[in-house]
RNA sequence: GGGGCUGUAGUAGAGUCGGUUACAACGCCGGCCUGUCACGCCGGAGGUCGCGGGUUCGAGUCCCGUCAGCCCCGCCA
């Protein structure tokens, strides 16, 4: 059937042959790309995860090797000797890396078959995800897909060379490990030794390296799969991969300086992208003054502006009651897009609306003054401040949101990023990186009735705001960071408490009593109080970070098998149903049977 | 939990106002072809129109339900 491998070895990959092997005896090994059968003269492109290369086999030369190409149907898997030769005068193909050779072939062996693929394994051919997914090891040969995952690798290998020039190392910490409520759902795993005690998997490493610091390890990272069981979007999987770091002695400055050298050498060993450093910083609050939100898109304007007071006293009950409220009204200067049909602007209507907004007020600057449902309500002195401080020209589309602050900065923080995808300022090819700084630490929780962690409850807060946590605790600010590129949070860190008396009061702050703290993290507790150093740390979320790098638009596109939207396996078809016996030895019985 | 988009040969699509045997492309199979390279020419096979129900003389097309994939809100410290 198949022939042997036998001592065959392997000289070159398919995609590095060239004019200077020409005269070589050669050995590849790959999939068929194509094959091209003139009757006489056969020609098979046989592909690696290198490049493609030119078969040719020739029925005159040698007639046993021409007969078995005959068999060859597309992603057979060849061997292949030969002698590599220039293509004759007028047959290079330029659009080849290698379309200079080609190899005559002396001796072919056909090391394995292949049904008919369910789709063309090349860069042309559409098809639907759910095919491709299901059919993973067939989309992975596409080039697409191995550039990729070829990235990725990169990636992961300038991070270890960088971080390791830092004096890094990398240590593994338990997957199974103990479930923390606070935070995002966790996956549970029963322990069959402990009937009726779970595992998690881990959100995060952090508390396993806030205790390598204790230990001492002054610098750990580690490249690693984390785990939320909440709904995935295009940029969330279930499982992902955070390049996750911690370091002792530092402050917020020390951090970030870094890893804006770990960012700038991926940026450089991937893309050949010099960045310039250190990178831009914003406060939270003023990013969401000017951008409405805390991972702004730096490359575009379109600032939004406060107009509440300008418009307190207006006819307009809309504005004026939202500001007499304690509300926010805030614009947006739309440059030169006073030609947007009824329809457009009905649709950016629809989108401030999904985040809560009541309604979009919109204005057309025009030689006439405002062509606008709501120009009536002001005064000549309302729209002359209005005009003045949106920097309105005629062409403009000015764009409004009244409504509880939260809402204004959300619906129009968010149309924001939408008009720049929409009009084209969001380039791929440009990166815009920020370090939003000073979160604030905690947030009410209206349904829970208590103050939340915007981070983590182990972030420290603000030295100088440290009285506060006593007076005004909703004021305080973290010591928390996050790296945005391009309107996505690609990382997240801060300084941690190493003082078990403030974590404690933090845990008080927090609504979690002695008891329970001890019960969750007593251990942490412990440690704290056997000489913890001074700390802080970051996780990088990997995927996101490569989707930028490889422009990819989803998730999934970077990672070798991805989840659905429902978080299964098209090709293992994960999850699934266990036996009873399992279920029997793990002291699990089902609320429901299965359907 | 909620909103939206999509589902027609292996693949990606067309299918008008509900009307005869559901189209052409790529792929596949067979034949021809000695310089192609997303080869070319000739011929052929291939369909539970996601699934179930309903309306109708008649449904790929209209209605209801359901399943799957995707996007979004909630959720994601």
């Amino acid at each position: 059937m198949n022939d042997k491998l036998g001592n065959w070895k392997r000289t070159h990959r398919c995609g590095e042959l060239a004019a200077q092997q020409i005269g070589e005896e050669v050995c590849v090994m790959g999939w068929v790309q194509r094959r091209r059968d003139h009757g006489g003269l056969i020609f098979i492109d046989l592909r690696d995860r290198d490049g493609i290369i030119q078969l040719a086999l020739d029925p005159d030369r040698d007639p046993a090797a021409h007969s078995k190409a005959e068999q060859v149907r597309n992603e057979f898997v060849l061997a292949a000797r030969g002698k590599v030769s220039p293509r004759p005068e007028g047959t290079v193909n330029p659009k080849m890396k290698t379309g200079e050779v080609e190899i005559e072939i002396s001796e072919l062996l056909i090391l394995n078959r292949s049904e008919t693929p369910p789709f063309m394994i090349d860069e042309y051919s559409d098809v639907a995800e759910n095919i491709r997914l299901k059919y993973r090891y067939l989309d992975l040969r596409r080039p697409a897909l191995q550039n990729n995952l070829l990235m990725r690798h990169q990636v992961a290998k300038t991070v270890r060379n960088y971080l390791d020039g830092q004096g890094f190392i990398e240590v593994e910490t338990p997957v199974l490990t103990k479930s923390t409520p606070e935070g995002a759902r966790d996956y549970l795993v029963p322990s069959r030794v402990n009937p009726g005690n779970f595992f998690a998997l881990p959100q995060s490493p952090q508390l396993f390296k806030q205790l390598l610091m204790v230990s001492g390890y002054d610098r750990y990272f580690q490249i690693v799969k984390c785990f939320r069981d909440e709904d995935l979007r295009a940029d969330r999987q279930p499982e992902f991969t955070q390049i996750d770091c911690e370091m002792s002695f530092v402050n917020r400055d020390d951090v970030m300086t870094i890893m804006e050298g770990m960012v700038a050498s991926i940026f450089e060993a991937t893309l050949g992208v010099e960045l310039s450093l250190p990178m831009a910083r914003l406060s939270y609050a003023e990013a969401m003054d000017r951008y409405g939100v805390d991972n702004p898109d730096l490359r575009f304007d379109l600032e939004l502006v406060t107009i509440t007071e300008l418009v307190a006293n207006s006819e307009f009950k809309v504005f004026a009651s939202v500001a007499k409220d304690g509300g926010l009204v805030k614009a947006l200067n739309a440059k030169g897009c006073a030609g947007f049909s009824r329809k457009e602007l009905d649709d950016l209507t629809e989108f401030v609306k999904i985040y809560g907004a009541k309604g979009l007020a919109w204005v057309k600057v025009t030689e006439e003054g405002w062509q606008s449902p709501i120009a009536k309500f002001f005064s000549a002195a309302e729209l002359d401040s209005l005009n003045a401080k949106l920097n309105a020209e005629v062409g403009d589309l000015l764009l409004f949101v009244a409504d509880k602050s939260s809402i204004t900065n959300e619906a129009l923080g968010r149309l924001r990023g939408h008009l720049g995808q929409k009009l084209g300022l969001a380039k791929k090819d440009v990166y815009k990186f920020v370090w939003i700084t000073d979160f604030p630490l905690l947030e009410w929780d209206g349904e829970e009735r208590r103050h939340v962690a915007v981070h983590h409850p182990f972030t420290a807060p603000l030295e100088e705001d440290i009285e506060l946590l006593d007076s005004e605790p909703g004021k305080a600010r973290a010591q928390a960071y996050d790296l945005v590129l391009n309107g996505s949070e690609v990382g997240g860190g801060s300084i941690r408490i190493h003082d078990q008396a403030v974590q404690s009061r933090m845990f008080e702050l927090l609504g979690i009593d002695e008891a329970e703290a001890r019960e969750k993290f007593g251990f942490l507790l412990d440690a704290l109080s056997f000489g913890a150093p001074p700390h802080g740390g970051i996780a990088f979320g990997l995927d996101r970070l490569m989707m930028i790098l490889a422009g990819a638009d989803s998730i999934r596109d970077v990672i070798a098998f991805p989840k659905t939207q429902k978080a299964t396996c098209l090709l293992s078809e994960a999850p699934n149903e266990v036996s009873e016996k399992q279920l029997q030895e793990l002291a699990i019985r089902l609320r429901k049977a299965p359907k």
